[in-house]
DNA sequence: TCTGGGGTCCTAGGACCC
DNA sequence: TCTGGGGTCCTAGGACCC
């Protein structure tokens, strides 16, 4: 039921980089070092991340924007949007810091990463991750903070604790610690990594509401209520390893793609471009990862937070004849499914394209029949322009040019590391 | 006026098989 | 009144993550 790693000899380290969004709008703005920033989501929507002077001033995650807005006017916040190209490259940078670093790396998200490091040899983790930390800082600009532990959730629950607790400067090693429960007791169950809501409530309805108290749970009792992967938690809460770090992360088996419209949509035409958008979307994503899909689901939906108007939502699978990654066969069936299920007389808020069932190229079938002989040649070469040249450098007409119903994007900083016409200018008076 | 997007894993239950 | 046992596969939905 359980798998344990027979590898005890190893301390899983867990590198998180600090309000990393915002730190990376701060990269390129060193002039607001000090200032408070929040980044939001798609549409200007809610906030996502928030320097710690945002968060000193109470400003909450995941509130929405025209909640707060006036309240971060009065107070100097300076807003971004979110600009995920940005975030991405400045992520890919950390990624690579860390690897020349350390062998071992597991990238679980886009700001943390895992490491497995040699343990017992009488080492200075602390130190080490000093190292670490300052290293990614000269060469990133990103402040990260880093936590040690024998298992993957304590080493989550370290870095929070290296986050939040001024005096360890960003990095805490629990496996130097001489009294981990008492930690623990001064934890809720709810900042641990695998603890959501509902388990929340579901354990404090036993009265389980530190994680010590988690630690301590009745085996029998977890697996019934929590399942699995609560029993795991538990145990690693113990110091027994149920969960290996993953080097090698198995290609997607889903992508979707999909996005709230900027403003009103009602007519097929612009769902018609948006669909055809977030297909060509989701076919590259899946070429880039060398992967073909049988399946693919388009959806649609009204919106939800406003329920005095008509409500309609509604979604198709299409099984397509063959796997294939090529956009305009994804495109075709995506709009036949869209067709489908359009109906006039709503206002919809978001549309998405998902891609299933997807294997790697290289399995693919062949067929008697098939007519065409593929464009993957053309897919190819679509891709390099667009990787060399930019997004949509050439795009399918059917996906629209001037996509009135895109997401807003109002506070958006440059594309500073991928664009040569977006690069920062610093410019030096004597 | 205004509420994100993209994933993973697990379980229960139904369909189907011998 | 009576109606097997055991297995696999698939799907929808729940829960969680950043």
């Amino acid at each position: 039921m359980l798998s344990t790693s027979s590898k005890n000899s190893r301390v899983f380290a867990l590198v998180d980089c600090n309000n990393f969004y915002a730190s990376c709008e701060r990269v390129f703005r060193p002039d607001l070092r000090e200032a408070p920033i929040v980044v939001l989501s798609n549409n200007d929507g809610i906030v996502i991340a928030r320097s710690n002077e945002a968060k000193a001033l109470g400003i909450g995650m995941g509130e929405p924007y025209f909640k707060v807005e006036g309240f971060i006017r009065k107070h100097g916040v300076h807003v971004f949007s979110s600009n995920y190209t940005l975030y991405g490259d400045m992520s890919h940078r950390v990624m690579e810091m860390l690897r020349q670093l350390e062998p071992e790396v597991e990238v679980y998200s886009i700001d943390e990463a895992f490491m497995a490091l040699p343990a017992g040899k009488k080492f200075d983790l602390t130190a080490h991750g000093r190292e670490i930390q300052a290293t990614v800082k000269r060469c990133t600009g990103i402040p990260v903070s880093i936590g040690f532990a024998p298992t993957k959730t304590l080493a989550k629950l370290a870095s929070r604790i290296a986050k939040k607790d001024p005096a360890l400067g960003g990095v805490f090693d629990l496996t130097a610690c001489d009294d981990v429960d008492a930690l623990l007791a001064a934890t809720e169950v709810a900042d641990v990594w695998g603890i959501g809501r509902r388990s929340t409530k579901k354990l404090s309805t036993r009265g389980i509401r530190t994680v010590l108290d988690l630690k301590h749970a009745n085996d029998a009792w977890v697996r019934k209520q929590l399942t699995v992967t609560g029993l795991r938690t538990v145990w690693e809460l113990r110091g027994i390893p149920c969960i290996a770090l993953d080097d090698a992360p198995a290609p997607k088996k889903g992508i979707v793609t999909s996005k709230s419209f900027g403003r009103r949509v009602e007519s097929l035409a612009e769902l018609t471009e948006a669909v055809a958008t977030y297909a060509a979307r989701a076919a590259e994503k899946l070429r880039a990862q060398g992967g073909i899909a049988h399946s693919l689901h388009v959806f649609i939906n009204t919106n939800r937070f406003k329920p005095e108007l008509p409500q309609y939502s509604n979604s198709v699978t299409m099984t397509l004849p063959e796997p294939t990654a090529s956009t305009p066969v994804l495109i075709r069936h995506a709009l036949l499914g869209l067709n489908r299920i359009y109906r006039p007389g709503y206002e919809f808020q978001k549309a998405g394209v998902m891609l299933t069932d997807i294997v790697p190229s290289s399995q693919r079938q062949g067929n008697l029949f098939e007519r065409e002989r593929g464009d993957s040649g053309l897919m190819r070469a679509l891709d390099r322009i667009n990787v060399r040249w930019g997004r949509d450098t050439v795009q399918y007409a059917v996906s629209g040019f001037k996509r009135e119903w895109d997401f807003k994007r109002l506070q958006l900083s440059k594309a500073y590391t991928t664009r040569w016409d977006q690069l920062p200018v610093v410019k030096a008076s004597f």
